[in-house]
DNA sequence: AAATAATGAAAATAATTTTCACCAGGAGGT
DNA sequence: ACCTCCTGGTGAAAATTATTTTCATTATTT
């Protein structure tokens, strides 16, 4: 089943010009609608109810009424979000309200990333020799995540989080690897520093960041930006790191999903090594 | 506004007997609720239209029709987003698909999490002389992660990702320690051995897991659970780590506004610290 | 036993869907 | 070119369905 923003987009060619009024007003006013009478919808939409019935029945809905339950199940709602967390909030509401923001950063996120970039990154890293990622702060955790999530595929992955290091790992790469630097700010300049030097050996250099027009960009072949306002009490980006989180759990579960034989071998070795580790199997 | 479900959960004791049985049939079939004619929930919940009306009135609603939105919009479409993964899904549909099953899980994260036991948590996090937090595999990053937060408020905390030195350092905790240990299935022998050790010398011993019946939680004092189905390729258990995550956001976030002057102070001068690395402020 | 609260049946209202008549534009025949 | 006969889109109004209100009844409390 597609989305309902999804199949009004989808279907507008093939709509009369009564309907595509009603579409218009439904894609620009898409929270109110889903609390507006049909009969109000078909006023502000310069339309009448009959034809936004057969409008939601073309689209593949029921009828109005499930057009709009559709609707307000994807609609990230606007209008509940007061996140603003206080002093007087228990522990649990900041938890609360904390998934919350998470939630809409992702969101936020998935319409920011460009599928192009994502899979340019994913296909570089598939195919690299070598992949190293650098983060500092905040961003190590990250990395080291990621790293591990390609060591266990057997690719020949490292998180490098330390400053000195990354200045003499990221010289020692060639062609034939991969760089991603992690930077919410997009300015960190240990991390940029070690992508201009990966770039030197033709490494491939991939950025994972918040700001478009951050110098961290013009410093990467592959751009991967995530969205997060980050407004309140994170000094910490939380849910921007989060996001990239999500971002490599897809590149990884698309490398295993495409994976090779000895790919899938190096995933099921790891598991048997693990398992060792455990007082009985879940 | 609160969320719906939760205002149904808030009032549940205000509730007349009837209007409990609506409650109950909601909380049970959210997802069917959203389309359901008034009157038909009125049967299906032993009830009447009136008395829905009635409690949703109570619930700060204008009428049955508003909550119905409500709850729509609230409900992570568990029926439209099916989140089977494929191998045909380009990368970012994994992406999407991906972050759908992150917010389901933290959602579901929010209604297993137990406040009071949260509060515990915290509470002992931020008295403790001494904060250690064991994780292995997955879990490392985590551990990783929480200890960089806890230190930037001028904790002492130790992440203990290594299982050689969890033995040693777990035996040298005491009464004004705390000891977290992250385990996904809650049968990392390593990690219930720490807390165990953790144990004789008097620490507060803390985990988080997703198994309530699992042996980690026979060996702790305070346990926080989450959430997640991980039914698909998760073999690294992705969304109940970010749940993890956000646990431990909401931790740190509370004691950051907690603080007393010197952990402020203590928050202020990493900040400053961290300055330098940025080639300008954003 | 009076007051209060909760409930359901039925009436009233409101919203949605269906029906139907109309119009515009196109295809095919004269 | 002109006339039909279609077709598909549209809105007005009727029919249906859903929601809300009213009110009488039944519990429960004081």
């Amino acid at each position: 089943m597609e989305s309902t923003l999804h199949r009004i987009r989808a279907n507008y060619g093939k709509l009369g010009p009564s309907e595509k009024k009603i579409a218009d007003y439904i894609l620009k006013n898409e929270q109110q609608v889903t609390s507006l009478p049909i009969n109000e919808l078909a006023v502000l939409s310069g339309s009448t109810a009959a034809t936004i019935v057969r409008f939601s029945r073309r689209l593949g809905f029921k009828g109005f009424t499930d057009l709009r339950i559709g609707l307000a199940g994807e609609i990230i709602s606007t209008s509940s979000i007061n996140s603003k967390i206080t002093k007087n909030d228990s522990c649990f509401e900041i938890f609360n309200k904390r998934i919350n923001d998470i939630s809409v950063s992702l969101w936020n996120t998935e319409s920011v990333l460009d599928p192009k970039q994502l899979e340019l990154a994913t296909k570089s890293i598939m195919k690299a020799n070598r992949i190293v990622i650098f983060g500092l702060g905040n961003s190590a955790a990250i990395a080291q995540d990621a790293a591990h999530k390609f060591l266990r595929l057997g690719l020949n992955a490292q998180a490098c989080t330390d400053n000195h290091l990354q200045a003499i790992i990221a010289s020692h790469l060639d062609r034939n690897s991969v760089a991603i630097g992690i930077s919410h700010s997009g300015e960190s300049t240990d991390i940029i520093d070690a992508l201009q030097l990966s770039k030197i050996g033709n490494a491939t250099t991939v950025c994972i960041t918040n700001y478009a027009n951050s110098p961290i960009v013009s410093n990467s072949d592959i751009c991967l930006f995530t969205k997060s306002d980050e407004t309140s009490h994170s000094i910490l980006a939380m849910s921007s790191r989060i996001a990239q989180l999500a971002i490599f759990d897809a590149i990884y579960t698309y490398i295993v999903l495409h994976a090779d034989k000895a790919s899938i071998n190096a995933i099921y070795n790891t598991e048997t090594a693990l398992k060792s580790k455990k007082t009985a199997g879940r």
